[in-house]
DNA sequence: GACGAATGGTTCGCCAGCGAAATAGTCTGC
DNA sequence: GCAGACTATTTCGCTGGCGAACCATTCGTC
C-alpha cells in the first residue's frame, strides 16, 4: 500500500534539494490534519456547527465554561482579531455570552450558555467518533508511541524560540 | 517538561467524554502544523513569498514544472475555485504561466516560468531549514518511527472512505 | 495624583478559500 | 451528426482570519 506522500516523494527522487524524511513527516502531518478538518467539517454539519465554532466551545468548556478572549486566542493560536470574530458569531448564535469584567473593566469574560453547552455535548460525540476512527487504526502501543514522538516535537517547538520566528512570545 | 496539550488535557481530567490519547494525538498534530505554518510564513517573507504560494510552486516542480489545475488542486486538497485563485496571483507575479491545451481545449497547463523556478529554489532552502529544525529534535530512528506511524494513518485515511465524508472521491 | 507606557479588546480593510453556478469543450448513443 | 451527459476551469458572492490602527482602562513612577 502506498499513500499520496509516497507518490509525491517518488516524483522527487534524485532532483530534490531536501531531506526526504523531513519532507515525508511534515507533508504527512499536514495532509492528515487537512483531511481531518474536512471530515470533521462534514460530520459536524449534522448539528449545524462548523469546526472552528466547535473548537472554540471545546476550549471554553476545558476552562470550565469561562475564559477571556486572550486565553482562548492563545489556546487556539489565533490572532486577537480572529478571536473577536469567532466570538461574535458564537454570541449571535446564543452559544456564548460576553460579560464585561468588574474588577478590571478592560477585560471581558466569555461564558458558555446552557444552549452552548448542550450543542457542544452533541458535537462532542461526533467529533470523538471522527477522530477516534482515524487514530484507532493504530493499536494501543502504537498510539502511545506516536503521541510520545509528537509530544517531543511540540515541547521543543513551544519551548525554543526559533531563529525565524519574528513574532513576540 | 510539559507542552500546551498536557495543560489542555489536565484541565479535562475526569470531566471528559473522550479518549484522552486520541485527543492528545490529534491536538498535538494540529498544533504542530499550525506552528509550522506560522514559522514558515515568517521565514518565507525573506524572499517575499507566502506559504501557499510556495506550496503551489513546490507541487508544480514535483510534476516537472507542468501540471493542470485539477492535478494541483488534488495534490493540495484544495477546491478548484481556490486553485484558480492561487494561480491568478502566481501568474500575476510572473512565477507561472497558463497555457490552454491544444488536444483538449478545456484543459489548461500550468507551467513554471524561469523566474518561478529561481524563486522556488531560494525559498526551498529556507523552508527546508525551518522544517528540518523542527524534525531534527528527534534522532534518525525516532524520525523513521514517527514517519512509519503517520504513514499508517494516512494510508488508512486515504484508502477508506469514511462514513461521515460526504464529498466525492 | 497625573502622565506616559502597557494591556485587553474591538474595528477596519484586506485576502485566501469555499460552494454553487456559469462557461466552454468533449464524449456517447442513437 | 446532434442531443444530452459529463469534464475542466472560471466567476461570483460570502466568510474566517490577519495585521495595523484604535479605544478604553489600568499600572508605574516621579
Amino acid at each position: 500500500m502506498e499513500d499520496s506522500v509516497d507518490r509525491h516523494l517518488a516524483r522527487w527522487r534524485g532532483k530534490a534539494p531536501f531531506e526526504e524524511r523531513v519532507e515525508a513527516i511534515v507533508t504527512r502531518m499536514q495532509t492528515l490534519v487537512k483531511h481531518l478538518a474536512h471530515t470533521k467539517e462534514a460530520a459536524l454539519a449534522q448539528v449545524g456547527m462548523q469546526d472552528y465554532e466547535f473548537e472554540t466551545l471545546h476550549r471554553l468548556v476545558a476552562r470550565d465554561g469561562r475564559a477571556t478572549p486572550s486565553e482562548l486566542a492563545a489556546d487556539l493560536l489565533l490572532s486577537p482579531a480572529g478571536m473577536t470574530g469567532r466570538l461574535d458569531t458564537l454570541e449571535k448564535a446564543g452559544l456564548v455570552r460576553r460579560v464585561r469584567s468588574v474588577e478590571d473593566r478592560r477585560r471581558v469574560d466569555v461564558e458558555l450558555t446552557p444552549k452552548g453547552r448542550d450543542l457542544w455535548t452533541d458535537a462532542m460525540t461526533i467529533r470523538g467518533e471522527v477522530e477516534a476512527h482515524m487514530v484507532h487504526v493504530l493499536d494501543e502501543e502504537a498510539q502511545a508511541q506516536l503521541d510520545r514522538l509528537l509530544r517531543r516535537l511540540l515541547t521543543s517547538v513551544e519551548s525554543g524560540r526559533v531563529p525565524w520566528d519574528t513574532r513576540p512570545a
